[in-house]
DNA sequence: GCCATAATTAACCGAATGGTACAATGCAGT
DNA sequence: ACTGCATTGTACCATTCGGTTAATTATGGC
């Protein structure tokens, strides 16, 4: 799409935009250009610690830009959470678990969720940012209103297929089993670095980390069993 | 200790100092002043959302004090960590689970895991904050380094005395466990926000974290049951 | 009482920061 | 080429914030 423009080859840098020399028009590229830059910084900083000027840096623009588009710094951290979560939940509806057995569909949730927490730091410590700030800012925005409950949904089903088969105990609650898995991914990413420092870097290395997501597995998966 | 102060009655307001009128000198209770309250403001804000005005604003004492005593903000906060971990762990002595057999006992480290966290709603915010900043300031302190590793040593006692009674499964690692319990109990402090925003707040009513807490319980004695 | 020192106050400072006013420039339609 | 609007550049501003300087007051030892 925007098609429009005619791609000058000049593209100097990483940036995914291509206004070059002394300037071309091309406000889609500027807006995606500050929001990649401002989710990084928001995520390595936080809201209070990130600098709009060190956003502005990294890419060919003003301060004045990000005023220009997002109004102020709360209503761009508004638009790089929003943009999160709308892409987290992008990758979540690729996970297919239809008609896989009720464990087997399990096992592969837990892991896509271990994996997916593991490879989107940002976002992780996007939400850490927002815990500390109460949920304030997602609470303002209308877009994340529509709770997720697709994941819920999917382990509504799971657990019923699975006491129907009797590989599930029963009275299994879908939220807690959500809670329960979403807990275990986060706090590998979240906690990282405090816990190696005081505990070792065992857990965090690649074997390390191999060993801990099948030590999850196997204990969400103890957690559904019939009690024996 | 200190007891040479003499303590005037007109004890004033919730500061547990007494230096009254004109001025009195009591450096001890400033600096637990400041302590306290730079706690309760990082532990809201964090580190770069805090602003050192407000935590001289909220006891008796000005921002001079605060440099006079701990250097800048940066000293402040690390004390604060210090002072934190250092509670903490005084805490986390009072736990005996000496006699007890294996079952018991693991039930009982998860429970108080579960509540401590749970009343120290403070410590689990700042190591939040902790970890948004890499863990750098924690590394800086010396009196972080001893890893506290008492915690891991109960857990291997109690994983061998259960593996060896027949009621736990062998090859356990007790730092998983630990990072198990720990990951289950601080997500319920940490993401408490984010979670409740979206999917609901059951999980978090007095009923609703009883029942989280039977439920961690299960789960962590399920995944140290022998395989059935 | 005197004196060195520790604790406290008051005033001040430079830099950084979020945000804005306004002019300049590109662009699309006619 | 003209016009109207969207976008970008430049310069500026008020305030906040961490931190400091220097004077002032208490305290404890003699």
């Amino acid at each position: 799409m925007k098609s429009k423009l005619k791609k000058t080859m000049a593209d100097t840098a990483h940036q995914t935009q291509n206004r070059i020399r002394s300037w071309k028009q091309d406000p889609e590229a500027v807006r995606a250009d500050i929001l990649r830059e401002a989710t990084s910084e928001f995520a390595k900083n936080g809201l209070a610690g990130t600098r709009v000027k060190d956003i502005a840096d990294r890419i060919q623009t003003s301060r004045r830009m990000i005023f220009y588009y997002f109004g102020d710094k709360e209503g761009l951290y508004r638009a790089v959470l929003e943009e999160a979560y709308r892409s987290v939940r992008e990758a979540e509806e690729e996970l297919n678990l239809d008609g896989l057995p009720p464990l087997d569909a399990l096992v592969k949730l837990v892991e896509f969720t271990f994996d997916h927490h593991r490879r989107n730091e940002d976002f992780i410590r996007l939400v850490m940012n927002e815990n500390i700030l109460n949920g304030q800012y997602m609470r303002q925005s209308s877009s994340l209103h529509m709770t997720n409950t697709k994941v819920i949904k999917q382990l509504s089903r799971i657990c019923a297929a699975g006491e129907k088969d009797g590989v599930f105990r029963a009275g299994l609650s879908p939220l807690e089993l959500h809670w329960e898995i979403s807990a275990l991914s986060f706090f590998n990413v979240s906690n990282r670095a405090t816990f190696s420092n005081i505990f070792g870097n065992d857990l965090f290395t690649e074997e390390g980390q191999i060993a801990l997501r099948d030590h999850i597995v196997d204990c969400v998966i103890s957690s559904v069993r019939p009690k024996t």
